[in-house]
DNA sequence: CGAATCTAAAGCCATAATAGCCTCCTGATG
DNA sequence: CATCAGGAGGCTATTATGGCTTTAGATTCG
């Protein structure tokens, strides 16, 4: 489970965007956010991917919300955001890799399944409504 | 809110050691998570720093429990071994320059504050118990 | 008791990944 | 067609990750 800036930036932008009536521009949020203007870009174009935010070009563009808080649940957020790192553990005992030769590493492996179930059911149960309300 | 690879594997170390009957040295846990051994021996002092963990130095020895898993919860595990980056939103904006110039930034403070409530509480309710069981 | 050995503890250094910066391109608006 | 803002990519700086060495405490054995 690796959880970078990334997302941090990511819910900041959400809740600033929350209360905001017109699209945003990324210059005007990160200002406001006091944080990486190019950097904010890339999370807000994959939150955009996502269809969790919609982007308007042109003047007056910017990025707002695409859908209404109760559904813009963290656990889809993080995952979009971190790529190719989502709320998961990764690293130690690949699924591949375990029935072969490390039999004394597998008996781990529920436990991680179990962890990793509690926390991706928080982070999925866990919405923007909750925090702005 | 940062989690590096730092506290999944203090994570995966615990489970292990949990059901380790005597102390288990960094080179063989290593061994057994194939990670980095001295990147793990780092993690493992600063558990043992904060009590978690008990080393034992000198021949058999290694490290150990210093405490029933469900005394474990998993917020000290993470902010301990993150070190100065706990579970914590902690960019953007920073409470001393809040009241003054930036009024507009202000406001998502309090949306701030319940989220890392929420975090926080959920990690702190999580203990080593919950995932071994 | 003292030497040899084992392992934690702590530092420094190299590499890999993240965070941040800049530029060009594309689509939208007036 | 001029302007504004998103989209995409490359490049640099910072931080995390991992490797390596040295020091110190603890145990075992002669």
């Amino acid at each position: 489970m690796l959880i970078t800036r990334a997302s941090e930036y990511a819910i900041l932008s959400l809740i600033v965007l929350s209360s905001a009536k017109e699209p945003m521009d990324s210059e005007t949020l990160s200002k406001e956010l006091t944080i990486s203007k190019s950097f904010l870009a890339k999370i807000l174009q994959a939150l955009a991917k996502e269809k969790i935010l919609r982007s308007y070009k042109g003047v007056k563009g910017g990025f707002a919300l695409n859908k209404t808080p109760i559904e813009i649940d963290m656990l889809t957020v993080m995952t979009c955001v971190e790529g190719k790192t989502p709320a998961v553990f990764e690293c130690a005992p690949a699924e591949s890799r375990c029935p072969s030769e490390k039999a004394n590493i597998c008996n781990i492996w529920p436990f991680l399944n179990k962890l990793q179930g509690k926390i991706d059911s928080f982070l999925a149960e866990l919405t923007l409504a909750d925090i702005i309300d």
